[in-house]
DNA sequence: AAATAAATTTAGACAAATCTAAAAATATTT
DNA sequence: AAATATTTTTAGATTTGTCTAAATTTATTT
C-alpha cells in the first residue's frame, strides 16, 4: 500500500498526538495539521479505506496497528534524515526539522536501510528524540524534566522538548547540549527556577520555563 | 517563485530534449513525460504565466533564461544525490537514478550547497554526467563514442548513454568502468564492432549497439 | 490547390486535497 | 429535560494535474 506524502503526514500528526492524549478530536488534528474540520473528516475517511485508521463518525478515530507501523516507519526516515544533516552536514538541530519534513517522503526502503548503517544505526536523533529501528522498535530510556532532578543530583542532558532555534539560542548560552552532565545545585520555591553548575563554567539559574523543557537522565 | 514537483519534471524534460534536437514539439515532451499531448498543453500554459517557457499556441515552446536556470539547478540535485547514493551509500549506477528524481525536489538551497561541499564538489555523477555548479555552469570534456575511437588509440571511459541496469551487466561483464583505460585494437567494418584490451584482460569485442552507448576522452 | 494526414489545442470530466457554509450529532448548561 | 453550545459531518466549490473526445491549425500528398 502506498500514500501520498499529505496522507502520511496526517499519519504521523495522529500518531503523535495519541502519545499524549488517550484519544484525539477532529478539531485537535486540524489545528495540528493547519486544516479545517472538514478536510480532517475527509481525510479520515480516506484513511480508513486504507485500514490506516478505525474510524466511526461521530465516534472518534485511532492508528491501526498497520497505521501505528507506518508512522513508525516515517518517523525512523525523518530522524535519520535530521541526523544526517546534523552529523554529515553541520546543520543546528534548529534547522533539520523543516528539511526531513520533505526528506521523510522518500520512498525508498533500502536507501534507509543505508543510511541508517552509514550512520552507524543512530539511536537517537540531534533532539535527543528515539530512532525506532527497522522493524518500529523504539529503545525507551528513563527521563525526566530539569525540574524534576533532585537537589545536589547530577544529570546528563538527553533531549529537549522545545526544539526552536530560540531555545537553542538560550541553551549555547547556558552551554548546555545533549549529552551535557550538569549538578542541580538548587531550587528556588518562589519561581521554581534552578541553579545548575556545569564544570568550569560559574553556576547560572535557569527558569523554570526553560527548565520544563530539558530531559536529563539520572 | 516556488515550483511543484511535477513541474519541476516538466522543466528538465524540456531541457535534456532541447539538448538533442534544436526544437521541441508537444509530442516530443508528452512521450517523454508519459502523458498526452493534452496535458503538455496545459502544463506550457502554466509554465508561461510562470516565465519559465516562451510559448505561443500552434508555434511551438521553449525555456526562457530563468526556466534555463531553473532545469539547471534541479539538474544539479539530481546529480549531486546520485553521487551521494553511489559513494557514500555504494548504490550501483543503475539503481540511484529513480531515487534522485524524488531527493531533487527537495527544496532547500543550503542543503544542497552543504552536500555538495560535504561530498567534495565533485563535477561528475556516478554515470559520467557532468554537474552544474551552484551558477548553473557545466564544466565540459570533450568526448567520443567509442565507436569514433581511432585505432591503436587508448582512451579512458567518461560517460555511459544508456543507463539501464542490462548495461552495467554488460559493463561489469567486460570489467568497464567509469575511469577505466582501454585501447581499441582494431574495427570491423562488417558490423561496425570493435576489440579492445584493458590491461591485463584478454582482448575482447564489442558490438556496435554497445560502443555506441560509451563515451570516451582520448 | 484541394484533399488528406498529423499535430496541437479546446472542452468537459475526474481524483486529490483543500475550503466555506450549512446541517446533524453530541455535550454542556440552565 | 429543554435550551444552548460545541463538535463533527455533509454538500458543494476550487485548484492541480490528468484524461478522452472533438475541434482547430499546420503539414504533406495528391
Ligand atoms: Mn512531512
Ligand atoms: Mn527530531
Ligand atoms: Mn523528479
Ligand atoms: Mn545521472
Amino acid at each position: 500500500m502506498t500514500h501520498t506524502s499529505t496522507e502520511e503526514n496526517y499519519i504521523k500528526a495522529i500518531y503523535h498526538l495519541q502519545l499524549s492524549r488517550d484519544s484525539v478530536s477532529t478539531n485537535l488534528l486540524s489545528a495540528e495539521m493547519n486544516t479545517k474540520p472538514a478536510s480532517v473528516t475527509d481525510m479520515l475517511k480516506k484513511l480508513r479505506t486504507k485500514r490506516i485508521v478505525h474510524y466511526q463518525r461521530y465516534k472518534g478515530f485511532s492508528l491501526t496497528e498497520a497505521g501505528n507501523r507506518k508512522a513508525l516507519s516515517i518517523i525512523r526516515k525523518h530522524r535519520l534524515w535530521e541526523y544526517f544533516l546534523s552529523s554529515k552536514l553541520g546543520f543546528e538541530w534548529d534547522e533539520v526539522h523543516s528539511m526531513a519534513e520533505e526528506l521523510e517522503h522518500i520512498s525508498s526502503d533500502e536507501l534507509i536501510t543505508r543510511l541508517d548503517n552509514f550512520l552507524g544505526n543512530p539511536a537517537f536523533d540531534p533532539h535527543g528524540d528515539p530512532i525506532p529501528d527497522h522493524r518500529g522498535k523504539i529503545r525507551v530510556i528513563k527521563q525526566v524534566s530539569l525540574t524534576e532532578v533532585p537537589v545536589k543530583k547530577t544529570a546528563t542532558v538527553s533531549s529537549v522538548k522545545n526544539q526552536s532555534p530560540e531555545m537553542l539560542e538560550l541553551l549555547n548560552h547556558f552551554h548546555i547540549a545533549l549529552g551535557t552532565k550538569l549538578k542541580l545545585n538548587r531550587r528556588f520555591e518562589f519561581d521554581g527556577s534552578v541553579e545548575i553548575k556545569i564544570d568550569k563554567y560559574p553556576a547560572t539559574i535557569i527558569s523554570e520555563q526553560v527548565a520544563l523543557n530539558i530531559n536529563c537522565t539520572l
